[in-house]
DNA sequence: TTGTAAGCGTTATCAA
DNA sequence: TTGATAACGCTTACAA
């Protein structure tokens, strides 16, 4: 029971080592008629090059590393469907790493991870992509990252990401539009720069329509059902209710609902409800909700393939799939 | 630029390359002097081995893998956290793998995974756990697997899991304690062995309390909120309806209340309703559900102490943070 | 208890 | 366009 490798492969075709691995790595200099040849006997002796022994010999491991210090299964799932799935187009590996952004501990675990793997990048999601300590210690290695939905220090790193003040705007000047004067807001964690965000682009739209900012209709969220729920209580408790409520994400729009339902308040009828659909929990759970997508999966996918594009050898894919998504190298325009 | 390797630490200590390795795998006969030097150089010069490299000259890769074809993210993301944790407590790595167990390519794409990383192991969690040519495959490479939840086969390998008849039982005998007499349930998606078993576990109870089974309090479902919300909408529109619903997950549970509460039936009121958490959602989304505690982070746990104790370098935990996790190399005694 | 030497399966360098 | 040979950083034998 012993491992195929190489030199069988050269064998089989009747060529040496090093054209095998030239065909494997599609480098130029190979004859058609050779490249043929050692792509049947790759196939025919059902040949995997080992990823340690390339690790080793090679500059590249093929292998990118996800950071993320989230507790949103949805989110996680989701961003790791999109990052996955452009590694695996690419040859390459993901390798998934929580942490905590407040540990001590931080820069050790990702450095660790990086010189144990021999990692050929990484991925920040938020919060992450917004720890100072870990940037810097990305920097300071030269290894190439990318941000996800970066909120701060926006210059000269790659990163893939949403327009979330221009987001929030659109969905409140929706609301707007639908004849709400007073429209309640439940904010994201303060861990996350896009809950600032959102609240920006509420206040803007609010203010284009000549309508006061009322700090009571603004209440603290943790992006999950819970704190919705609470936030949805304390505003339908307000002497001057809103007759709309805008959550900053869809596990806390559900909290509203679950909320108004126990209250006995009709939805839509007596309370508009909307939230960005950051998970695609929203539309399953209230399908008449009101929400702004937030295609997580193609940000993780565009996140990969900004990373990857690192390595000139790697086939740059198009980016069309989810036209909100914008993979760029410079800060947003609008902001 | 340069990379920190055994070499730099075996000087630093001045001792062999050799003695550094023996500390490094916590190998017999190195002296404690001897260890706490080469200890102190490794911590002082922030050494971290090359994986790459130990995976080519060793036996083991320090990897295993975890197979999946599953498309809830709280599933998911919860085993997820239970096997990453004890891989890191041991210094491995998990190297997340999705499938599909339909896929002609199904035993390729794991077996090419496997040549690939070289994994020490497999995990394989429903409904993959149960894909007869993937277990054919890795019996024939004879490398350590271990099935979570198995429905099939169970005889001679490992597997760590739930007993679903039980805990279905059960929770059909609380509701039938609370004086229910028409207890609908909503079944689990029919890839999943557990769906079965929980019906079984149902009819049990019912059987025992003397009351007959009816098919048309039975619904399908697919372990998803929509089609739990389906299942309600059907089982509330018999002539005569159940008082209690049990459905075969949380998420289920969630799409039955959404029903209930947009029909206006008042939980827990005019219905009971019942579940798996699986996943916590039902404990957010409705605390006053009664649930039946299904720790998917813990047997996550258990599979991968489970597949790390063939390593017996590696060192046994002891599996007692959740009692219902039971880790076992034979089948369950009640079925 | 410690050290020496060979080799793991690939890529990089250089020569043909 | 191809091939020989030396790394890569570690573990496994085996010797001391």
């Amino acid at each position: 029971l012993t491992r195929t490798t190489i030199k069988d492969v050269s064998d089989a075709a009747g060529v040496s080592i090093k054209t095998v691995s030239r065909v494997l790595n599609k480098e130029k200099y190979v004859s058609e008629d050779t490249r043929l040849r050692v792509e049947a006997a790759v196939a025919r002796l059902n040949y995997h090059p080992s990823l340690a022994a390339r690790t080793l010999a090679g500059r590249r491991s093929f292998q990118i590393g996800l950071i993320h210090d989230n507790p949103n299964p949805y989110y996680i799932y989701n961003m790791q469907a999109g990052v996955g799935a452009r590694c695996r187009e690419a040859g390459f590996r993901m390798i998934v790493q929580p942490c905590d952004i407040h540990s001590p501990a931080l820069i050790d675990d990702i450095g660790s991870l990086i010189d144990q793997a021999q990692l050929d990048g990484i991925i920040l999601t938020p919060p992450v992509a917004d720890a100072a300590p870990a940037l810097e210690e990305l920097e300071r290695r030269r290894i190439p990252f990318v941000r996800v939905q970066p909120g701060t220090d926006l210059t000269a790193t790659s990163s893939s990401f949403i327009d979330n003040v221009q987001a929030a705007d659109d969905m409140t000047a929706y609301l707007i539009g639908l004849g709400h004067r007073r429209i309640g807001l439940v904010m994201g964690h303060a861990n996350y720069v896009a809950s600032g965000q959102r609240l920006t682009g509420y206040r803007q739209a609010l203010q284009r329509a000549g309508i006061g900012f009322d700090p009571v209709l603004v209440q603290a969220g943790q992006f999950d059902l819970q704190s919705g729920s609470a936030a949805a209580e304390a505003l339908l408790a307000l002497d001057r209710p809103p007759t709309a409520i805008f959550a900053s994400s869809d596990e806390m729009a559900a909290g509203v609902l679950a909320t108004a339902h126990r209250l006995g308040i009709a939805v839509p009828g007596m309370l508009s409800v909307a939230g960005f659909d950051d998970t695609d929990l929203a539309q399953v759970v209230w399908p008449p909700l009101t929400t702004i997508r937030q295609p997580i999966r193609a940000l993780g996918y565009a996140a990969a393939d900004l990373l990857l594009a690192f390595d000139e050898r790697i086939e740059r894919r198009r980016l069309d799939h989810e036209l909100i998504v914008r993979a760029s190298t410079a800060p947003p325009g609008g902001g």
